[in-house]
DNA sequence: TTGCTCCTCACGTCACGTGAGGTGGC
DNA sequence: TTGCTCCTCACGTCACGTGAGGTGGC
């Protein structure tokens, strides 16, 4: 005995709407068992039921469409479990995130500090093992986590002992149009090998307006607003990427309200700046 | 001096996008200081960088804009902060839902509960007092533990002991449809006086298939699919109302694993259900 | 037979992103 | 003067929701 359910039926049986019902039969998400020719009338089976539940689990989880029809398409346990169990990972570092940020919001609220101050540091070349790649700015603190981690295991395996604090190059594209060529470096004297993403670079001259940012990246913002403003103010704008310095990070201290970077931001070369 | 900046220097100062910038123009929530009027060209004034910083925050934390105008336009501090506070709030209930939610789904995955027992009741009338609302299904979780605890404070303060474990009734449409007419009710003797949303109402009568679910809400779609499906299979489905019975719910433990909810499915009245 | 359920368009929402095609400023 | 920055449309995306206008099933 085939049981099968009205569309307004089943969605009373799977807590999702008609409507939601139609639109994940159109994108071929949730197919229902039967369609009558004539009529047009969807028909769904209770063996159907566990199926939309799942569905509307990992709606309720943000899963976009696409990956759960991954998930369900699944050829095995394996395979499924480990793009759940990716999706909530992802899902997790994303609540760490907000709770971060809800706390820095908090802060930023209640007390308001003042802007650091800001000098002036013209920078000479200087020998690195880097990795450069095209970053989405959405991605880029994970990005950045990751390919400092790469690096540091690199130059450890290859005898390379930093001879500075790693650092990172922006191009201005990754903050006007929210992609663009990203590099994280480290310092280092020798003969980079070049494996897996990293390679040797010569990180070139520049002249920068530099000041200091406490904390976890999430509130980085600040220090480039202040930054800016200065630059402007003094007229001493150009183009060109923007440089930050890991003075204290996640290496150094888990204790994200002891990190210290740099932001350095370039400016017209001037008398004070030899 | 008014310093300002091009939208491309601006956007490299806020972190925001050109195309956000542009956006956020259109929208009129951060318009910029001049606008030439030949060339459209945007300027922004440093000054603005703090207001951009502030809803490039809030936007991190999912705020609508429109909410994010009314806390810029907000006509004093303490406005501000109250939303401020208010989504801040929302937040965390959204974090701790979708944290329980992980932990549900990951409970689900691993051990697959078997479905519990189906019985037959036969319900009579019940006096009882009532809030009933038309409610969005979003916000429904959110809604009943507002009803409820109004329904507990409004009975204590008339003096009127509950007869019975609280319970709900919900329209087909807020299944189908996503919002619908909802019931909160605890059955009382005695005459309830109307206050607030609170007002007397007979519960009709009703015939049920009934099973109980063990957990917190999240959980609860589990029990509405067996119940479907049983209903289904045995040909008993008739339309109306679904019925709730919280058994155990926040007022009796902070533990939610051992919170316990019956659901009632209306069916054809059988010869057993007498 | 009534009225409820179901159907299909077509368009709207939210917060932008994506190009195309073109102009202005240093 | 070159080329980069900026401009404005118009349309796309994602996951549905909203009606209008109409038909089918018990």
């Amino acid at each position: 005995m085939a049981s099968s359910l009205a569309i307004g039926d089943f969605a009373r049986a799977t807590h999702l709407s008609v409507k939601t019902l139609r639109h994940y039969h159109r994108v071929d998400l949730l197919v229902p068992a039967d369609v009558d020719a004539g009529s047009g009338y969807r028909r769904y089976g209770t063996d159907q039921i566990p199926t939309a539940q799942v569905i509307r689990r990992f709606r309720a989880l943000d899963m976009p469409l696409s990956e759960i029809r991954a998930v369900l398409a699944a050829p095995d346990i394996e395979a499924r479990n480990n793009l759940i169990t990716a999706h909530l990972r992802r899902l997790e570092d994303n609540l760490a995130q907000t709770q971060t940020a809800v706390a820095s919001l908090r802060d930023l609220l209640e007390h308001p500090s003042p802007a650091p101050p800001i000098e002036h540091r013209s920078i000479g070349e200087t020998p690195a093992a880097a990795i450069s790649e095209l970053v989405d700015v959405s991605d880029a603190l994970a990005w950045y986590e990751g390919a400092l981690g790469e690096l540091h295991a690199t130059l450890a395996a290859q005898k390379l002992p930093p001879t500075g604090p790693a650092g990172g190059i922006f191009s201005d594209e990754l903050f006007t149009d929210g992609h663009g060529q990203a590099t994280i470096f480290i310092p280092c004297e020798g003969t980079v090998r070049p494996l897996g993403r990293v390679a040797p670079l010569v990180i070139p001259p520049a002249e920068l307006a530099i000041t200091v940012h406490t904390g976890a990246h999430g509130g980085i913002d600040r220090a480039y607003g202040s930054l800016a403003t200065y630059v402007t103010q003094h007229a001493l704008a150009i183009d060109g990427p923007i440089r930050e310095n890991y003075l204290i990070g996640r290496n150094d201290t888990p204790d994200e309200s002891q990190w210290r970077t740099e932001i350095g931001w370039p400016i017209f070369r001037t008398k004070h700046s030899t």
